[in-house]
Order: C-alpha cells, then sequence, then structure tokens
DNA sequence: CGCGTTAGGATTGTCCACAATCCACGCAGC
DNA sequence: GCTGCGTGGATTGTGGACAATCCTAACGCG
C-alpha cells in the first residue's frame, strides 16, 4: 500500500454559524468533512494539483463513498477544487489571470466592507473592534509559535471576520471562497523566501475601524490586499501545453 | 395521479462557456437540468416556497434521482433552492434582510463592472456594446410581444452580459446567484401591480458604457438598481412564526 | 369537543454492487 | 530503439434496493 495522503483531523473552527444545535447529524458531519479539507487546502497541506481520491478520502474519515462525493462537489463548486470527469478530484491550481481576478474581487469586496465597519453605530463597533482585537492575538500567538498552518488559517479567518462583523451576510458569504482561493494562488505562485501576511498590518486596521476612520480603513485594507497580491509572482510561464501549441503554430 | 408541476423543457441559454465539444455527456445533461429549474424559478414560473420533488424531478426530466439530487444540491449552494433535511427541496424564500443584501451586493458589484466596461480599450468597448444592444433588443422584443417569463430571464441575462464583457471573470461568477437571487425576491415582495425592469433603461446604460462615460454608466446602473429594490415591499409582516411568538410574549 | 397517540403512506437518505472510463504498462512491428 | 496498439488494474459514475425519517390522518381517551 502507498503511502496515504496525511489529513489530520484537526477540528476546524465551525464554520458560519450553528444555527440549530441538533440539526442533522449528516449534515454536520459532512460539514465537518468539507471544512478539514478546505482548511487543509487552504493552509496549504495540501497543495494545487494534489489528487483526492473518493476512496482514501472515504477510509481517512470512516465514511462511505457517497458521502466524499458530496463533500468534493461542493469543494469544486468553490473552486477550490477541480472535477475532472472520469478522472476524478484535484487541489485547483488557479491561472494567473484568475489569481488576479480573485484579489480584484476582494480588493472590491473588502473595500466595501472596510466603509461599512466603520459606519457601524459606535458601540457596536467598539465590540467588533474588540473581537477583532482578540482574534490579531491568535494570529500574534500562532506567528510567535511558528505555526505556519494556523497562522496561514487565522490570517484568513480575519477577513473573513471582518465581513461578517461589517454587517451584510451575503458579501461575507461571497467573501469566504475568494480567501480561500486566495489562499490557493498564493500556494501556486508565491515564492518561498516572502514573508505571509503579519499580523501588524491587521492590527493597523483594526484601529482604523475603531476609530471609525472609513478613509483610512479603506486605504489601509487595500494596501494590505495589494501587498500581498504583489508578492506573488503572476507572469511568465503559461501552461507548457499551451507553449507547445504556439511552437507548432509559430513554426 | 396529482397534476405535476409544469416544467417545460424550454432549452436555455447555454450557460458560461461551453469550453469542450464533447464533454462528459452527463456533466452537460446535468447543467441543462439544473438551467432548466434554475430559469424556472428565476422566471417565477416556480414561485418561492414550491416543493420540488426528487422523483418528480426525476420523472420530469427522464433521468435517475441520484442526478436530480446533485442538482438540487448544486442549487442550494447558489441559495435559489432551501434543502430542509428529511424534508425536500424547496424554492427559497429570501428574508427581507436578504433581500436587501442582496441587491447591496449588486449595486457593489455592478457599479465595479460598470467602471471597468466603460475603460475598456475603445475597439473591445464598441464590439461588446454592440452585443450588449443586441440583447435589449430581444428584450424589447419578448415585452412587445408580451411574453413575462422571457422578460425577466432576458433582462437577468442582461446585467449578466455585462458583467461577463466587463473583464472579470470571477465577479461575473459571483454576480450570476446574486441576480437569481434578485428574481427571487422579487417574486417574494413585488406587488403585482408593480412594472419590471423596463429595457430603455438597459439601453441608456448602454449609451453611457459605449461612450466610455464612466460615471455616467455607474450613476445610471446605481439609479436602475435602487429603482427595481424600490419597488419591493421589504417592510413589515415578518414570518407568522415569529409573530405568534412575539404576541405570546408580550401577552 | 379537544388533545395526545399511533399506525399508514410517502419521501428522503444511505449503501452496495456493477458498468463505464481512463491511465500505465508491456508487446509487437518498423 | 522508437512508435503505435492492445490489455490489466484501478478509479470513477450510475442505478437500484433498502433503511430512516417525517407528515397526515384517523382513532381513542380525558
Amino acid at each position: 500500500m502507498r503511502r496515504t495522503t496525511t489529513l489530520r483531523a484537526t477540528a476546524p473552527a465551525q464554520r458560519a454559524s450553528a444555527t440549530r444545535p441538533p440539526a442533522s447529524r449528516a449534515a454536520t458531519a459532512e460539514r465537518q468533512i468539507f471544512d478539514t479539507i478546505a482548511e487543509a487546502i487552504a493552509g496549504r497541506r495540501l497543495p494545487p494539483g494534489t489528487k483526492l481520491t473518493e476512496e482514501q478520502l472515504a477510509s481517512t474519515f470512516g465514511v462511505s463513498r457517497a458521502r466524499i462525493r458530496r463533500v468534493l462537489l461542493l469543494l469544486s463548486q468553490e473552486r477550490i477544487v477541480t472535477l475532472k470527469p472520469n478522472r476524478g478530484a484535484y487541489v485547483a491550481r488557479p491561472t494567473p489571470q484568475e489569481a488576479r481576478e480573485v484579489f480584484a474581487a476582494r480588493r472590491l469586496i473588502e473595500d466595501d466592507m472596510a466603509a461599512r465597519f466603520a459606519a457601524l453605530p459606535p458601540a457596536a463597533r467598539a465590540a467588533a473592534a474588540r473581537r477583532l482585537t482578540a482574534h490579531v492575538e491568535r494570529e500574534r500567538a500562532a506567528a510567535a509559535a511558528g505555526d505556519r498552518s494556523a497562522s496561514i488559517r487565522l490570517s484568513g479567518e480575519f477577513h473573513q471576520l471582518v465581513g461578517t462583523l461589517a454587517g451584510n451576510a451575503v458579501l461575507a458569504e461571497l467573501l469566504e471562497p475568494l480567501i480561500a482561493r486566495s489562499s490557493l494562488a498564493i500556494a501556486a505562485y508565491q515564492p518561498p523566501s516572502a514573508e505571509d501576511c503579519a499580523p501588524d498590518e491587521h492590527a493597523a486596521i483594526i484601529t482604523a475601524l475603531q476609530d471609525g476612520d472609513a478613509a483610512l480603513a479603506r486605504r489601509l485594507m487595500a494596501e494590505h490586499l495589494e501587498e500581498v497580491e504583489h508578492k506573488l509572482v503572476l507572469d511568465g510561464d503559461a501552461e507548457p501545453a499551451i507553449d507547445l501549441k504556439r511552437v507548432l503554430l509559430g513554426a
């Protein structure tokens, strides 16, 4: 037997809000599997291109293949996983173009969210800022402990949290897969030398949000996202197959 | 046998781009079913709350229940359909809050798209504007023919087309379910007296886009969306169940 | 007469076995 | 030695059967 891909069952943070206490047992189990895989991908323990065999996942989580199948379908809907017919599921590899577009979409949405957050009534704003501050503390702790995977996850969750607290749930839902796709783009295109997203920038954003300084918050958020994007190497080396075709057509 | 819900098999416009000519036969069949149902919902032939029985859908489309099941899962991901565990699938009924948030998200995204479109290089912009104009012609024809369902569908497709032509595919993907959800909100909250989206407003937007007048295009687009939203009656009458509870608590 | 209870029927959820598809390897032919 | 073509093994896709769940309605009891 070949060495199976490691998928440690770290219980990830609950996704969205758990409305119903009991809910459906099956549905929650499925969500846990979803979150575990999504988190492993976002945390870059499963790099782009990794094959996700149904059987392996089924035995890993101790469930039937049918359930894995549904989870993979859901993951493919978020563009985190690519489903090739009769070939199986693979961790998605965004194209440079797609990566740029994802970041553009994030800038648009998160700019609006920053403005929205800053416009919150003072009391709610203060409470929300406290939650953000507590979150950044956890980011700092993970960074200090050298836990790279946790750092990455928490950094994404920071942005998600800003969106959730900003008060438009629909926009926050749209943001969620974009953050995951960003992480995928980073995994694919960030040179190993570059540092990840520092908690300090997040802290600066919080200060602006807390003060209700919408203009500053938006500027900092935009700069923060641009900085992350600019660390990526998105030019050059297109797909080898395409290159080949061009060579043949050009020759 | 009871009268089955009418789901005429009008072949809807191809969704996104059909990259591969053969592709997977099953996948395309599934997409067709998806599109047919989605279009029936968006066209308000299936109003919010309608029960979507797996068996009925399966026999209607002549496929197995398993495939219907996948389609319903996908539809529920787009928030067009609500999946209640052990209860089945229902056409979603957005809350007033959700409806407002959907329109807010649309304003944000479509404002950006209008700006993007207006900033296109002149040649591409002219070509794109021609496609929009051709589309509005079809809207006019449907309106003149009194085909309400087609009018609604084409009106949604206009916005989708602006997004597609504006050049950010990721944003255009995000917009798609938002348009469907808008249609659902309209079905739920627009009084029967109100008129639908008129093609003339679309034509005015096209002119501004064509001229590269970003400021005007953005303003017209924003006004257009606001007008649609303001026709809805989103205040008052919360869920009856909630009302009951409040009465009991208050009494 | 109203409420709680309990079968009945229908619908959804799950699993399992089989069919279809595809890649990798090996082999003949040039 | 390289190219092209079958064959084997593994993996995915599909259908059908069965189990679990829930609503409806009738029934009996207080």
